[in-house]
DNA sequence: TCCGTTAAAGAGACTTGGTATCATTAACTA
DNA sequence: TAGTTAATGATACCAAGTCTCTTTAACGGA
């Protein structure tokens, strides 16, 4: 998985540098949608900087996205490349993609409708992922 | 349409005080999306906190909604009260509610295809108004 | 219509999340 | 293996928003 991270960068015309290995194996190790600032913690030796930048390059990359959690923050993951959605789970923060968008056809009916030219949209899907249902919520 | 508002702030137990009049004036005189930054240009005698805290109060009155940019930016406007989205121009700013979710039942049937317990989504909508097809694209 | 209670305001320090600058370091390539 | 240049890290900065605390003023009751 980072290899293939870093392979990406690298065909884009990125150095393989140490630090940005670290960013990368750390993302690659992350298995829920994460900030900037959770993977400063978990990287301390490297500049607060060189995360962000990393971010950004992977994100105009196609490999990260950004997810928007109901609360408005935004937060990482990787991601399908093209386009699709989450299934966000409320309860332990994990994600699901949804490919095949189905609802641009709905989409387009209804902007047509409102004499609206359609040129994208951003949707995110909140509730629980099967384990959670099973599960009694978890106390805060 | 200012006074609606200030009404719906008194029911709630909310007093009308003359920096929150000018708060909620300036916003019913808003014609598209705007930021709280863009409230405090307006609105130069009122301090930053009673802008912030007026939003906030009136975010959970229901009166205002938050609405997402494509590029991540969170922004403040009217909202019809209830579950609706947002028909949002590229071009002029200008947005229109979508009412009646169409989107629901689809989402329901995508979900539990997933195994998951849908709770609630968030749908931004983007393009152009019907003003705006007409024209030309403005030069940025 | 005045008074007391208490919500709200305003000033400004602080926090969070992110960007810009710039001297130094280290990847790559000729 | 040396030179070029991208990338790093430290740090200053910025933007958007919250917290704290003292002062002000709404407004319900006498």
């Amino acid at each position: 998985m980072a290899t293939q991270l870093l392979a990406t960068l690298e065909e884009r015309g990125h150095r393989s540098t140490s630090p940005r290995r670290a960013v990368v194996n750390a993302i690659a190790g992350q298995n829920k949608h994460f900030t900037a600032e959770q993977l400063r913690d978990q990287l301390p030796g490297v500049g607060r900087a060189t995360i962000y930048r990393s971010l950004r390059l992977l994100v105009e990359s196609g490999v990260l996205c950004r997810v928007l959690l109901e609360e408005g923050d935004l937060h990482y993951q990787l991601s399908h490349r093209g386009h699709h959605h989450h299934l966000l789970c409320v309860e332990c923060g994990s994600s699901q993609d949804l490919l095949g968008c189905d609802i641009e056809d709905l989409l387009h009916t209804v902007s047509s409708a409102h004499q609206f030219q359609l040129s994208g949209h951003w949707l995110e899907v909140y509730g629980k992922c099967h384990d959670c249902m099973d599960r009694p919520a978890v106390p805060v």
